[in-house]
DNA sequence: AGGGAAATGTTCTTGAAGGTACATTTGTAT
DNA sequence: ATACAAATGTACCTTCAAGAACATTTCCCT
């Protein structure tokens, strides 16, 4: 019963890569939901088409199959996040438009967001141990390095500017805002989280962003 | 063995609100390392000057323990914050000041944010139970509204300005500094984490909230 | 003083969940 | 067509950890 795509008529089909995505699509979703240790193997095998067995043949054990499950997520989040074309815009502009997205991106990804919550609380343990994630994200700041060095040479941005810090108050803002929002609506209503609100957040954190980069903002 | 202050010479004294008291200090670290699950009762009670017994005696089960560790992580939290007076600075200054003080106040209780992202993770199921701590974090917003309406009738803050907005824009910094430090220096160096780089960050943030809230910033 | 309630100590039970053993089928190379 | 490796199915085992049972001591009230 291992497969996909169509027949099963008798017995079963062979289909490794299959079983895989299918196994890991499942572990990100289940693992995002419940932290590592809520999530039960057992549950995420009911949501497969396999059986236990698979897990633990393709994926050795549990920690196993959370590290490829939280590169995956990653892979995921990346990939939309290239899409994003900067290099015609105005420097102020371009960074308008990454922040802008960056808030709705991490807004459309929370099983993304969620995995990167429990890694914080393993003390990123498992990320640490990822080469291919860390090579991800130096990608990901290369893309406002190159921002800020436009919009240091045009004169519109401060000089001296970290690229870095910069990706920590647009992550900051980003994350947050979906990290947090079980606790924040429980604690202060749901007025931010209406699409009002929200499009009101993304517009005075585009603000703020801009007021750490631009030279003529006091 | 359940005596905190002195005497133990033979038997034992009973003492139920220190008990209690010891029980939910090592709680709160416990669950806020490890998290609901990977925090095991035994663990707890080993750091404990008392028995497991004493923990199904007073707090039911795991999961009322956990409830009373978080009331109790919020509870310290806001007494910290109550310390701080506001009312005689002009409205720039106060709500800088403002931000600053939740800024280190954020990292110096890093067991109290370590609470509130488990709750996250589990969509905030106890905090929704919580009564106790929905009154307290409404009394913790009614400062920032004071400011807000001063500096609105002042005119050098923007009308309609939203003091819950500002309040997510303010955790948002400071609660991410924390939380999501693990995976962040990772993935991008230690650099902000530094003395130095926190300050920065620290400044960025007073003026990055600044931004939204003055009325002279385009 | 003594009796009942509150507080604490000690030991055991049990279920759930991660992981393994063993068996079988499918695909592929010669 | 056959043999071997890869892939999958099924049933079981073991351990850990939450919580309960049972026993004892301390405190307070009259």
């Amino acid at each position: 019963m291992a497969n996909l795509t169509a027949d099963d008529k008798r017995g079963w089909t062979q289909n490794p890569e299959g079983v895989k995505r299918d196994i890991l699509a499942v572990a990100v979703s289940e693992f995002a939901a419940r932290g590592f240790s809520r999530a039960k193997v057992d549950d995420i095998v009911a949501r497969t088409q396999t059986s236990k067995r698979m897990i633990y043949y393709y994926f050795g054990d549990k920690k196993g199959l959370y590290t490829r499950a939280l590169e995956a997520a990653y892979l995921k989040v990346r990939e939309g996040e290239a899409a994003l074309d900067l290099g015609h815009l105005r420097p102020v502009q371009a960074l308008s438009k990454l922040v802008a997205f960056t808030f709705d991106h991490h807004r459309e990804n929370p099983d993304f967001i969620r995995m990167v919550m429990i890694e914080n609380i393993h003390q990123a343990e498992a990320l640490s141990a990822s080469e291919t994630i860390r090579e991800l994200n130096i990608a990901a700041i290369d893309k406002l390095r190159e921002i800020c060095e436009r919009g240091e040479n045009e004169g519109v941005f401060r000089r001296g500017l970290d690229p870095v810090a910069l990706h920590w108050h647009i992550s900051a803002a980003s994350f947050f805002n979906v990290s947090n929002r079980p606790t924040f609506s429980t604690l202060f209503g749901d007025d931010v989280f209406t699409d009002d609100g929200q499009s009101r957040l993304r517009i005075q954190t585009v603000k703020a962003v801009l007021a750490i980069a631009r030279a003529d903002v006091v």
